[in-house]
DNA sequence: AGTGCGGCCTGTCCGC
DNA sequence: TGCGGACAGGCCGCAC
C-alpha cells in the first residue's frame, strides 16, 4: 500500500499542522499493531513540541524535543488531521492530540503498520539502520544499481522491493518503473546491463516524482491527510491491468507470480 | 550471503 | 444468500 509517494504525500499533508505544536496527549485505542505501541510513547511524548516531520524510506519520523515517533503505514494505514471531537472509527487505533484541538489520527484496518518511539537518532534505530539510499537522491544512480545487482539471481522486481538495495519502492512502483525502463520484472537482476540499470534508475525517479505530484495512488485505503484520495491510479501503465491493452502498444498486459506477489508487464514493450 | 517462504490482520471479490 | 478461498499497497524472521 503506502509506498514512498503515498508516505511523502502524507508527510507534506500533515507537516504544516504539526510543526511547532505541542503534543497534549497520546490516545491509544488499540496498541496491537505490528509491534505493540510502546508505553514510553504515552509517557514521554506529551508536553513536547514537534520540531520536524521527515520521511525515510516508507517511515515517517516525527521529531520531538526528547525523541522521535517512527510511523509505518503498513498495507492499509493512513494518517489524517482530525478534529479532536470527531468520533473515532473502528480502525482509528491511535491519536496524537495537539494543543490546538486537532489530532493526528492513525487508521489501519489490517494493523500491519506500526508506531514506535526512539530517544536516540532515528537513523540508528534497528528498523532504519540498514536501509539503502533514497531513490530521489544523488546516491542512487545507474552505477550504484549496477554494482548492487551483480551476481544476484533474484528477479529485478524483487530487488527493487528490497529496502537494503533502495528505499521506499513497493509492488506498484516497482512494476511501473520496470515498464518505463522496458525491462521485464522477471529478469534476473544480475543479468541487467549497465545501460539498463541507468534506464531503470531514471524510470524509478520519474515514476516516483510523478506519483508524488499526483498525491499518490489510492487503490482502496490510502487517503491524504485531508481525507481525499490520490489520483496516480488513473495513470498506471501495468499494475493491476492484466488483460487490458498496453497504453503504449495495445498488446495485452500480462500478470505472473514472482514468489507470492503478482508482477505485471507488457510482453511487447518489455524485454 | 542470498533466496524464498510463512506469518501477521481485515476486507473484498469470485466461484460454487 | 452463504461459504470457502484467493488476493491485497509491507516486511520481519526463519530455514535452507
Amino acid at each position: 500500500m503506502p509506498e514512498l509517494p503515498e508516505v511523502e504525500t502524507t508527510r507534506r499533508g500533515i507537516a504544516p499542522h504539526l510543526l511547532g505544536q505541542r503534543v497534549r496527549a497520546v490516545v491509544v485505542r488499540n496498541p496491537r499493531l505490528r509491534w505493540k505501541v510502546p508505553v514510553a510513547l504515552v509517557t514521554e511524548l506529551p508536553g513536547q513540541t514537534v520540531r520536524a516531520v521527515e520521511r525515510r524510506a516508507k517511515y515517517l519520523l516525527l521529531r520531538a524535543d526528547n525523541g522521535t515517533v517512527i510511523v509505518h503505514l503498513g498495507m492499509s494505514g493512513s494518517l489524517r488531521i482530525a478534529d479532536r471531537s470527531d468520533p473515532a472509527g473502528r480502525f482509528d487505533h491511535l491519536d496524537l492530540v495537539l494543543e490546538d484541538g486537532t489530532c493526528l489520527r492513525l487508521r489501519d484496518p489490517r494493523r500491519f503498520g506500526s508506531v514506535l518511539w526512539t530517544r536516540g537518532p532515528p537513523a540508528d534505530h534497528v528498523l532504519l539502520r540498514n536501509i539503502g539510499p533514497e531513490p530521489l537522491t544523488a546516491g542512487f544512480d545507474g552505477m550504484y544499481l549496477y554494482t548492487r545487482t551483480r551476481r544476484r539471481t533474484a528477479a529485478i522486481r524483487d530487488l527493487l522491493l528490497n529496502a537494503r538495495i533502495v528505499a521506499g519502492i513497493g509492488n506498484i512502483y516497482a512494476n511501473e518503473a520496470l515498464f518505463q525502463a522496458r525491462i521485464r520484472p522477471s529478469r534476473r537482476a544480475g543479468r541487467l546491463s549497465r545501460p539498463e540499470c541507468g534506464r531503470l534508475v531514471a524510470a524509478i525517479r520519474g515514476t516516483l516524482t510523478r506519483a508524488i505530484k499526483a498525491g499518490g495512488t489510492t487503490l482502496r485505503d490510502f487517503r491524504k491527510a485531508d481525507g481525499a484520495p490520490g489520483h496516480f491510479q488513473h495513470t498506471l501503465y501495468v499494475y493491476g491491468r492484466a488483460g487490458k491493452r498496453c497504453r503504449r502498444c495495445a498488446a495485452q498486459i500480462r500478470a505472473l507470480h514472482i514468489g507470492q506477489r503478482r508482477a505485471f508487464y507488457c510482453p511487447h514493450c518489455q524485454h
